[in-house]
RNA sequence: GUGGGUGUAGCUCAGCUGGUUAGAGCGCCAGGUUGUGGUCCUGGAAGCCGGGGGUUCGAGUCCCCUCACCCACCCCA
């Protein structure tokens, strides 16, 4: 065998591409619909604008290298620390809030498996400027307004969310301690997938407060959270609380988040996280910017496009083209071009053999570019200044003026 | 980076305890059908049996190594 694509690379076949272009199309569309503008940044950034944040760990997981002026520098695996060096850079110049979007290509070093690969798309929806819970609750809502342009309704979607003040606030009530609380966060993070996850909050903080924690996860304790209660609340407003339900065990990653967190999961819980969001105040200014309230999400498409295949929802390919045009002999093969060049120009997609291969041949390739109509070119019709125009699906045919063909 | 499973045609897979020139279906190409596609029939192309080494008279089949893929862990920005 010759060259293959890299270790969790994926070669983009026509099939594939229309479904990515089609999980695209719904990010733009929800993205510009609720006014969001598109943006995007180099694929390639100095290494230590990822690091700086996130900490030196974190380049095991990094495609980092040297260039050739032995400058550090990593493809990007995400984008906030760009976002963030953009905004800072023109702070003040922008109306606020901010609101942009991007669906760009990331790449992280890690080994492949189920639902993450080397290399994915990720659609990234960002509002800068803006501390009212109707922003959480709209990024939300942009998040499943693409779920839906794709099929996906509350009865395979849920959006769990949980607030990082307030979980904060509980474990200080039953007196974690600081120290513990990124390793007892992880662990709760954890419930879920990990059957050790309530054997381990045991060990660490006794079976008294674990089976607390434990009550919390199994029922919210909502009269505690005022500060989600205010999230919810922006939520019905935004006519989405049927996707959305309160939950102690969302986390999400420790370095990032201030405030209200939240992923989007598949009803049936077997898939990772479709998307996964929340505030994350102060980190503009950690990248030197202007300290800006922050807060966003990103959907992959990876689980995504996974997601939309169990539920049979995976978009089809569109036509090739809309019309096929064939000679019916080779005489008519300079026709036929002349007639697949009027419909081109007048914006109507369309192909045509190159050559002249016998009728059924012909056919059965417009057959194959799931174009609706053949335009067959022959010379009876052809002498009379028109053409057969045939449906490919029921068969009917009809005779059409040269002037008449749309 | 750690552990487990799997690698045979473009795809999905057969190939019994080692035994001649490695098979099927789908797809692709051509013909049956010189102005009519989808169905059907016939034929064809396409495989260093993931790669390397070993055992053996003989390896797709057994052993070792390696690589890739899948699953889980780590991580999830």
């Amino acid at each position: 065998m010759g060259f293959k694509a890299l270790t969790g690379f994926r070669d983009f076949y026509p099939e594939k591409m229309a479904v990515r272009r089609a999980l695209e199309l719904a990010w733009h569309q929800a993205s510009r619909r609720a006014g969001f503008q598109e943006f995007d940044g180099p694929v390639l950034e100095s290494l230590e604008l990822f690091t700086a944040k996130s900490g030196e760990e974190i380049e095991r997981q990094l495609y980092a290298f040297s260039d050739k002026g032995d400058r550090r520098v990593a493809l990007r695996p995400e984008m906030t620390p760009t976002l963030a060096r953009m905004v800072a850079a023109r702070a003040n110049s922008l109306p606020k809030p901010i609101k942009w979007y991007c669906v760009p290509q990331f790449f992280r070093y890690e080994r492949p498996q189920r639902g993450r690969g080397r290399e994915f798309f990720q659609w990234n929806v960002d509002v800068i400027g803006a501390s009212e819970a109707a922003a959480d609750a709209e990024v939300m809502a942009v998040a499943l307004d693409a779920l839906r342009i794709l099929g996906l309704g509350e009865q395979d979607v849920v959006l769990r969310v949980s607030d990082r003040r307030f979980l904060r606030r509980m474990l200080r009530s039953i007196d974690v301690e600081e120290v513990q609380e990124s390793e007892v966060l992880g662990w709760i993070d954890k419930l879920e997938r990990d059957a050790t996850a309530a054997k381990r909050l045991e060990e660490i903080l006794g079976q008294k407060r674990a089976r607390e924690i434990l009550a919390w996860c199994e029922r919210m304790p909502l009269d505690q959270a005022p500060e989600l209660a205010e999230v919810l609340g922006a939520c019905r407003d935004y006519g989405i609380e049927a996707f959305v339900e309160p939950d102690f065990k969302i986390v999400r990653g420790l370095a990032y988040y201030t405030g209200p967190v939240w992923e989007i999961f598949d009803r049936a819980g077997e898939l990772r996280a479709v998307a996964g969001g929340g505030r994350y105040d102060g980190l503009i200014a950690e990248f030197g910017g202007p300290d800006l309230p922050a807060l966003g999400f990103g959907m992959g498409d990876v689980v995504l496009r996974e997601l939309l295949q169990r539920k049979g929802l995976e978009p089809e390919p569109a036509a090739r083209v809309e019309v096929f045009v064939v000679p019916v002999s080779p005489e008519m093969l300079k026709p036929a071009r002349e007639v697949l060049l009027r419909l081109r120009e007048r914006g109507v997609s369309a192909d045509a053999p190159y050559g002249s291969p016998k009728l059924s041949k012909a056919l059965k390739a417009a057959d194959l570019s799931g174009a609706r109509r053949a335009v067959l070119v022959g010379p009876d019709e052809w002498a009379e200044g028109a053409v057969r125009v045939k449906d490919l699906a029921s068969g009917d045919e009809r005779k059409v003026q040269l002037d008449d063909l749309d």
